[in-house]
DNA sequence: AACTATTGGTTCAATAAATGAACCAATAGT
DNA sequence: ACTATTGGTTCATTTATTGAACCAATAGTT
């Protein structure tokens, strides 16, 4: 590993539970040399990635960051345009919806919707989702390359009782996703909480993350979770649209299957 | 120089004119070798900081500066509070808002405010300022300590016929700016255009930014001179108290003066 | 008040990682 | 068909990184 990933990796230990860390903390959280992280955090620092609280002289996030989210922002617009789609989205399932971003072998939160519906809701406060127990996990799973599945093998931490922990039971689930072109993670990372997910594409021609919508278990019927479904089609396909990629045509037609049965569940309620 | 921070300055090459950067013109531009700024373009792209355009396999800023923006401003809101004070200041002003963060011997952009009130107005892209020749460049030298003023002699650039480019002319304009409060850049950095900054403080005790106000340098009369510098201390002083800074007691005093002037101006009119 | 366990930060010999000249293969231009 | 680019790779040399031991300064305990 280089030295250069070593010093950015600690850049992924501050959260806004605990947005200031000390050089000690580091050094335990990463099981580095204290004098090694010194260095690292130094070089962050220099660059403004990083700054010193000059009461504690404990290290948070740094002044660096902001132009470049600006700038990578005006480059390619995403944040921006997951703004409406996701707030539309929230707003006809009266749910959590929520949207993330594909960062290496982590599914990072780019941006979550709460709706005023309903007096309880789903709160996501988790910055990275698990890849095995979210709806947005196995959504990007299933349709992504098989060493992104090979690394998310490794270890398949268990949530909750429902967590399916065994490479089997994943890739069953995975098929079951390319089947209903949804992941669903039904209280396997949370008790209680629903979620499904449904991948977006970029450029590259890949996954490039996925948007979920997260509600009350008990909430969850046919009416509601065909909602959610529906707008969620809506919300990946505009927002691929946005990120200049392209659903796969095997996807596209799955979730077109979806649209008509649609009508006939919509008639008979 | 360190590894990582080499690494990191290679995030500086991308602007909103150059968003995207191909291997070699890194190599040029840093004038290091190309297998090294291949290393570290790696490594920048391992951790989401850049990633490749797959269709011209060149690089640009990629997602991982996103979470870690919205990360550094739920610890430390800047960009938030800098919002409304610069909106009411372009609104009053009739003229263009700026507030920039410094960083290192940089001072960088980090939000902007147009107003409609004319129909030509001072369109401000730079991303970021020359310190000895923009209104916010001398506010913050101004107040700043001296290892960054030392810095900025060494390359006193020549923009406009206007500009100081000698140490001494520099020091005079920065004893000016802290007897009145403010820093003037009358076409120093653009011909025709008349800027008026401020300093703004943060939590470090420090300048760690700026706010101005530039106008057409034909607009600039005694009248707008004197609401455009009422209207900057009211946000200097607003800024500073969000970002937990406070405004040196010598500064406060000079602002103080201002406003007391600024009475009989006004019943001259 | 003395003791202990922290903290952030520094030093320097040992070592592992970064470096760059030379080298591909693949396009693009002439 | 030639030339000049491009992005990317290799490997011996060099240079920066590493970590155990070491400070000085607080904070907590007895």
């Amino acid at each position: 590993m280089s030295t250069v990933t070593k010093a950015l990796e600690l850049l992924n230990y501050f959260s806004s539970e605990t947005p200031e860390l000390g050089l000690s903390e580091f050094a335990r959280a990463t099981a580095r040399d204290k004098a090694t992280v010194y260095r690292h955090l130094s070089a962050l620092e220099k660059s403004g990635f990083i700054e010193k609280n000059p009461r504690t002289s404990h290290y948070r996030l740094g002044p660096a960051v902001l132009p470049l989210s600006r700038l990578r922002e005006a480059t390619v617009p995403r944040a921006v345009s997951v703004k409406q789609p996701l707030a539309i989205l929230a707003q006809t399932t009266g749910e959590t919806a929520h949207a993330s971003l594909l960062q290496g072998a982590k599914l990072v939160t780019l941006a979550r919707q709460t709706s005023q519906a309903h007096s309880t809701g789903v709160v996501v406060n988790e910055k990275t989702l698990p890849l095995h127990a979210s709806g947005s996990g196995l959504a990007v799973l299933a349709f992504s390359g098989d060493t992104l599945r090979q690394q998310s093998y490794a270890p398949l931490a268990r949530f909750t009782e429902h967590t399916v922990t065994t490479p089997q039971d994943l890739e069953e689930r995975l098929t079951n996703t390319r089947k209903t072109g949804f992941g669903i993670a039904n209280q396997t990372f949370e008790t209680g909480v629903h979620g499904i997910g449904a991948p977006v594409f970029d450029d590259s021609g890949t996954v490039a993350g996925a948007i979920a919508v997260a509600a009350p278990a008990y909430r969850i019927n046919a009416r509601l979770d065909h909602t959610i479904k529906s707008q969620l089609i809506i919300a990946a396909r505009s927002i691929t649209a946005h990120w200049g990629g392209r659903v796969p045509t095997k996807l596209d037609d799955v979730w077109d299957e979806h649209s008509k049965a649609a009508s006939e569940i919509g008639a008979n309620e």
